[in-house]
DNA sequence: CGAGATTTGTTATAAAATAACAGTTTAGAT
DNA sequence: ATCTAAACTGTTATTTTATAACAAATCTCG
C-alpha cells in the first residue's frame, strides 16, 4: 500500500503532532508543501482513513494518526479524550456487548464509534490540586 | 423540570420524526410556530440534551428525542444508525470495559458516545433480495 | 415589587465538509 | 514502449453545521 505525496504528508501532520487535529488546522500545517484548498486535505485523510491508517474523532470533528506502527490491527478501537489539554488516546475495547446486540437485531454492522470524553489524568490531578487552593 | 415553549416544539418535533432531524432541518419544521435563527434550535437542543430528554447523534450531526417516556434514566445508551434508511435504534449498553479503561488510566470520565452504523435489518433484507435477482 | 438569572430574537460570522470539473499522474495490459 | 482506465490533483464555488454577540423580554422567588 503506498501512499501519494499528499497523504503521505498528511500521515506526517498527524503523526508529528501531540493531539488531534482538524481538517482546516491541517491544511494550513501544509501550505508550505502546496496544498491550498480543503478538498486537498479530505480527500487525503478519506484514503488514509480508508487504509486504517488514521481516524476521525466524531466528537472533535478532527483526525488523528493510528498508534499502531504501520498497519492497523483493525480491531475495535476506542478513543479517551481529554477536554482540558485535547489529547486523545487509542485503546482497544471488547465489543462483544456491541456486537451481541447487532446479531440479535440482524443489524448489519459496518463501523463502531466509540468515544469517551473527560479529564485525563494529568489534567484531572491539576484540576484537584486548583480545587485546594 | 418545566420545559419552555421553544424547548417543548423541538422535543415535539423530534419524538414526531422517525429518523434523527438535523438542527436546520428542525428550523425549517418550526419557521410556523416563529422560529428564525439556528440559534433558537441549538438553544432549545443544548436544554434538552442537558436533561436527557435528546442526544446528539455524533457520526450524523443530527438529533433525537430519548426513547424513554418523560425522564431518562441516563444509564449508558448506545445508538444503532442505518445507513440506508437513516433510523437510530437507542439500546442500553454495559460499559464495564470503558469504565475499568478509565479507572486503570486514572481518566475522570464524563461522557460515554457510542454508535454504530450499519444497515438495519429490514434494509438488509431488502438488499440481499435485491442481490438474488 | 424588584434584582438576578434565564430565555429570546436577531444579525453576523466562523468552522467543517462537499460538489463539480478539467488536467495530471500512475499502474497495468498489450 | 504505448495505450487505457483508474486514481489523484488543483481549483473555485457552495453547502452544511455551529457560535458569537447583544439588547429586549420574561421568568423566579425572596
Amino acid at each position: 500500500m503506498t501512499l501519494t505525496a499528499n497523504q503521505q504528508y498528511v500521515l506526517t501532520a498527524l503523526r508529528e503532532a501531540s493531539n488531534p487535529l482538524s481538517a482546516y488546522a491541517l491544511l494550513e500545517q501544509l501550505r508550505k508543501p502546496g496544498f491550498s484548498a480543503p478538498a486537498q486535505v479530505y480527500r487525503a485523510l478519506d484514503k488514509l482513513i480508508e487504509h486504517g491508517l488514521a481516524y476521525r474523532l466524531e466528537t472533535l470533528n478532527a483526525y488523528v494518526a493510528c498508534s499502531h506502527q504501520s498497519h492497523c490491527e483493525r480491531n475495535l478501537m476506542a478513543f479517551a479524550i481529554c477536554d482540558t489539554c485535547g489529547q486523545a488516546d487509542e485503546f482497544e475495547v471488547n465489543d462483544g456487548d456491541l456486537r451481541h446486540w447487532a446479531k440479535s437485531h440482524a443489524f448489519d454492522l459496518e463501523r463502531t464509534v466509540i468515544e469517551i470524553r473527560g479529564r485525563c489524568a494529568t489534567c484531572a490531578r491539576h484540576r484537584n490540586k486548583g480545587a485546594m487552593s
